[in-house]
DNA sequence: ATATGTGAATTGATTCACAGCG
DNA sequence: CGCTGTGAATCAATTCACATAT
């Protein structure tokens, strides 16, 4: 699964991997729910999810019970509980730190109001994209990151600087108080244990399809 | 089942973490060859790579010998052979299924070619979109789709068509004979088993984030 | 002297089988 | 009865320890 193959041990119990296909689920039963399904057999849940019914029934079972022996799950309960199990009840705010190509799609983003995500400030280290304005976000210096960091309540950073520069900005980012970073450049980012890195490397998945395929 | 004296095929199935881990090693070691670093060791790799020693050796060793005991690896051996090992020696030919804004911006990666990767193609749905042209990628019809797969041997298609257009583009892709799919949509498609697909997700990564600091 | 390569031990995750409950 | 929830069993991956090669 999309992961950290590398994390150090967790101190919580619970596998990472658990962790990735919850995600999965949700995604799931958004699905059916606008499809107005309101039941859900783990057998039914793991076809879709093409996992097995076993995993579906532990990976819920590290939270909790949520269904109904003899019945299976109801979809909205299962809904607002992965929700709430993931942390998606509350607002994220989030920075995007680089506003190249690929910063400047992600502003364009249309569905982060959807999950709950809010984009509270973008900024750059280059004077002539300081000031411009991407979708409505204007971007600001990033001399002036642990301020907006701090005043406006940021928990997530998206990183999107050049390989060369993104420990820097990572370091950045982890001093001003941030908790999470979306790691969007090919390299692997030293942070302390409070912080969590999730990355994104879509030629990592391409080289691992070469093998495969070859 | 039948007795039978040939025992269980013998192929060891080499666990996708270490081919995910051999793409993070590769990535390492050009970044050494760029700083003319010759020689390195397990025990130096497994730091940058933030892993163990144990790890890179077990991980090599599924592929063969390729260190000098007493003395470690050199650099350009190591990376040659994790080139060969990965399929990465080869051009691939890659078509894009979907030129909305992301298809847009993969048209406009600068750094396919110097990863053996060829855009052979563009197409979409989108009588709008058709011949137009992007990065120099003229955009064609996907009614062409299978025509342009079998001329120009393309390997591997970029998925990046909405939710619920994936399945069936992916369908189209998989009659056309492609063998391999990088799936840029946030769904489960649903391939034969001598297809690999790999999830590009950045919602994804961005869920699991915020169970993690929330 | 030093660092790899690898069987054995250990740890972790998945699968199973059935008990428990509607 | 049907389907969930869960301890036990199985399977897989990681870690260890040291024999081995230079």
């Amino acid at each position: 699964m999309a992961s950290n193959y590398l994390a150090k041990s967790n101190t919580s119990e619970i596998p990472s991997a658990t962790i990735s296909r919850l995600v999965i689920y949700l995604r799931i039963l958004e699905e059916l729910a606008n499809n107005d399904i309101r039941e859900i057999s783990s057998e039914k849940l793991a076809t879709l999810a093409q996992g097995s019914a076993f995993q579906i029934r532990k990976d819920l079972a590290y939270f909790g019970t949520f269904g109904t022996r003899g019945a299976g799950y109801t979809v909205p309960t299962l809904l607002r509980e992965l929700r709430r199990i993931l942390g998606l009840t509350r607002q994220w705010n989030v920075v995007i730190i680089g506003m190249g190509r690929l910063g400047q799609a992600l502003a364009d983003y249309p569905r982060f109001v959807h999950y709950n995500y809010h984009l509270s400030a973008a900024v750059d280290i280059n004077p002539e994209l300081v000031n411009k304005e991407f979708s409505g976000l204007k971007v600001e210096d990033i001399g002036d990151l642990s301020k907006i960091i701090k005043e406006r309540m940021v928990d997530i950073g998206f990183l999107t600087v050049p390989q060369k520069s993104a420990q820097e900005a990572a370091d950045a980012l982890i001093q001003a108080g941030i908790k999470g970073i979306l790691n969007f450049s090919p390299s692997i980012i030293t942070v302390p244990d409070n912080i969590h890195v999730e990355t994104v490397d879509f030629l990592a998945g391409l080289k691992r399809i070469s093998y495969y395929i070859k």
